[in-house]
DNA sequence: CGGGGGTTTGAGTCCGTTCAAAATACGTGG
DNA sequence: CCACGTATTTTGAACGGACTCAAACCCCCG
């Protein structure tokens, strides 16, 4: 499981403006919702737009938190490094998210790095003017509250699935939490799911090694719960995915 | 794995007053060390202190949150069963630390219970009381966040351990966990470490079964590195302890 | 003294890992 | 556009850690 892949180097491409958190298409569904327009004002001063393309990191492991993002459209996987070289994602995400507010709170280094799957925009926001938002909107922290707290339910989640779910139940996890965003349907009426990670990241994801992904992709294949092309994975009967959940203990 | 244990009761005991959180022995490090002095009025009028006995729940998994206890004294163990009446310990904590505020602010029942694992006495924070500070003062959220931003944290090391190193050296870090608070040194000069867990609630703690536990436990004293006596563990070299970890990979 | 839960021990099995090699996909330069 | 070199993925074989099931043991309590 240990894997020594290069770390994706940090590059950010800041964007000219034009665009405000006011006027944000996800604004209702964002953290920022709850501002009143008065401070607007100051998040709209010092917000700028960055997009990151696939493989680069939106924040670094290791490196102190200079502001948070939300994420604006593409997805993300929050991955970590430990000192042996293993490397584990911890968990993937996309628009409407808000990232590194972990380490802004907690007052430590990133423990984790973003790294962006697709194209992704973002709208990063400065250390200084989160702070000071936060001290003018109680309802702010709020917001944040509940964030993570849905966080630290579903991480916890995670764990669980991890102790007493074989490597088979969690792929077709993985497959069911990336259908929400990235399934389409087939010219015949089934499900496609095109994958934003490759086998290593799904192993990372997992928990697991590469080798027992591609086997776990051929066990699925065998059974013929799916049929997998390299990022694209075709599911016949939704059910076949649910009931390898429910066969191992999970409704 | 799965273990059909029964779900020890939940049972307060209030507690009559006399105790007021602005004399709080461990006012400076609580949460609470940030209000105003007229929020004390607020806070005082509403909190109770209520003790439980070992094996008492705090919080029941399941039920909506009706406030949030501060840790006065005693350890606790977060304990999540899930539909197929699999048992696992998610974290253990002791004064101090404040527990129930995850359902809180997700606005959701408790996805975990809080038990008590020796004789505890807790701050009781009623929900609405909780509401009316978190309106009031900006920085009693900010402790709040700090503290959620250190449990994902750890939620996250700690499921990185799962992955990563094999049961005996998550067993070494348990008892390294418990020997900040349960540590006592021999009149040998030997450290002792009494754990306030069954064997089978290592076994839930570590991710394992009972019989890994045991056997692991035999291993570690075949090696030296520890001797057994129900819940009385005696430490000759702590080196060795440390060891455990080096070994794996984990400093 | 006789339950009864918790703990330990034993034997066998399986899932997932490891290590090694082959096959495939991929990006790059010619 | 094709050829080449590299990285990723797949396959194979063997090993090993942890699980399961079962029985014995032990300790605490009634």
């Amino acid at each position: 499981m240990t894997s020594g892949d290069g770390i994706p180097e940090l590059r950010a491409i800041p964007v000219g403006g034009g665009h405000y958190c006011a006027g944000c298409p996800r604004l209702s569904e964002s953290l920022w919702s709850v501002l009143e327009p008065e401070h607007f004002a100051t998040l709209n001063a010092a917000r700028q737009t960055r997009v990151f393309e696939a493989g680069q990191l939106l924040v670094a492991q290791g490196q102190p938190c200079d502001g948070i993002h939300c994420i604006e459209s593409g997805e993300f996987a929050l991955r970590r490094v430990d000192p042996a070289g293993n490397n584990i994602v911890l968990r993937l995400g996309g628009p409407g998210e808000a990232v590194g507010y972990r380490a802004f709170f907690s007052g430590q280094v990133h423990a984790a790095s973003v790294e962006a799957l697709t194209r992704t925009s973002s709208c990063f926001v400065p250390a200084s003017t989160l702070r000071e938002l936060l001290g003018k909107s109680t309802r702010l922290a709020g917001k944040f509250l509940t964030a993570a707290a849905r966080e630290l339910d579903e991480a916890d989640e995670t764990r669980i699935r991890q102790v007493f779910l074989p490597v088979r139940a969690r792929f077709a996890h993985l497959l069911l939490c990336l259908r929400e965003r990235h399934a389409n349907v087939d010219s015949d009426g089934a499900l496609v799911i095109s994958l934003p990670l490759s086998r290593q990241d799904i192993a990372a994801s997992l928990g697991t090694t590469p080798e027992t992904v591609a086997r776990t992709v051929g066990a699925l294949q065998h059974d013929g719960v799916a049929e997998f092309r390299g990022r694209t994975v075709r599911v016949n009967d939704l059910d076949l995915l649910l009931d390898e959940l429910e066969k191992v203990g999970l409704g």
